[in-house]
DNA sequence: AGTGTATATATGTTTTTCCGTATATTCAAG
DNA sequence: CTTGAATATACGGAAAAACATATATACACT
C-alpha cells in the first residue's frame, strides 16, 4: 500500500475512529460501529467501503451481519502506526468504547475467521 | 497533538513528502523543498504553514532563509509513525531525494539549532 | 411469497481542501 | 534607501470530500 493512500484513509474522524476500534476489538459489524460512534448507518457503511477499498480492512459476511477487521496483510509500518496511535491515545477512543460496551445484545461471532 | 490532526496533516502528497524529507534530512529550507518536490514556492509555503500549524514542524530563520525541521516535541507515536513510514518506503521519496542531491549550491546551515 | 433486519449504494447538495496568481514581508547587499 | 532574493499570505475559483436522504440488495424467519 502506498503511504499516501494510508494517510488519506485515516484523515477522517469516522474512518480513524473505526480503524482504532477495529484494532482494539479485533472485529466489529456495522451496527456495532453505529452505536460506538453514534453515527448513521449509511455514513458508517460509506466510510468502511473506503477503508476496504484502500486495503486497510477486510470483511466477512455471517448471516445478516458483515464483520470488519484490520486487513491481516497490512504492511508492518502501517500496522505499527495504527498500534502506536491507539496505545498512546486511549482517551481518543474512550467514549466510543464505552458506548460499545454499553450495548445490550451484540451480534454473536461464530466462526471467527479462517486464519 | 490529536491523532486526527496528525493524519489530516499527512493526507496530502506535498505535506507527506515534505515530512518524510525533513525526517530524512533533519532540516530543509523552502527553496530546497521546491527543488526536491518540483513545486511552486507558494504551494510549498502554504503546506509548510499547515504542518507548522498542526505542530508537526518548527522553523527558524537564518538570514534570508527559513529552515524547517520536525518538531522535536513530537509525541512518540507520531514520530514512530513517521520513521516507520520513511524507513519502509524509501522508494516513495527516492525521486525527491535525487532532485535534492542534484541541487547545485545549497544554503549553508550555520548555528544548526539551539538544542 | 412476504416481512423485518442489516448493509450497501445512488443522487444531489453542501462543505472542505487545494490551487494559481498576485501581492506583501523580511532580510542582505550595495 | 533602493534593489533583489527568499518566503509568506490574500483572494477567487476549481476540484474533491463529505453529507443527508432515499432506495436497493441480501439474508432470516415465518
Amino acid at each position: 500500500m502506498n503511504p499516501i493512500t494510508f494517510y488519506k484513509a485515516l484523515s477522517d474522524e469516522t474512518r480513524l475512529q473505526s480503524i482504532l476500534l477495529l484494532c482494539h476489538q479485533q472485529e466489529l459489524c456495522v451496527c456495532e460501529l453505529m452505536v460506538a460512534l453514534d453515527l448513521s448507518q449509511p455514513k458508517i457503511s460509506r466510510h468502511l467501503a473506503q477503508l476496504k477499498q484502500a486495503g486497510l480492512v477486510t470483511d466477512r459476511r455471517q448471516g445478516q451481519w458483515i464483520f470488519y477487521r484490520l486487513n491481516s496483510q497490512l504492511k508492518d509500518w502501517a500496522l505499527t502506526g495504527i498500534n502506536q496511535t491507539l496505545s498512546q491515545n486511549t482517551d481518543y477512543v474512550a467514549q466510543s468504547l464505552s458506548r460499545l460496551n454499553g450495548m445490550g445484545s451484540r451480534p454473536s461471532r461464530n466462526q471467527a475467521c479462517c486464519a
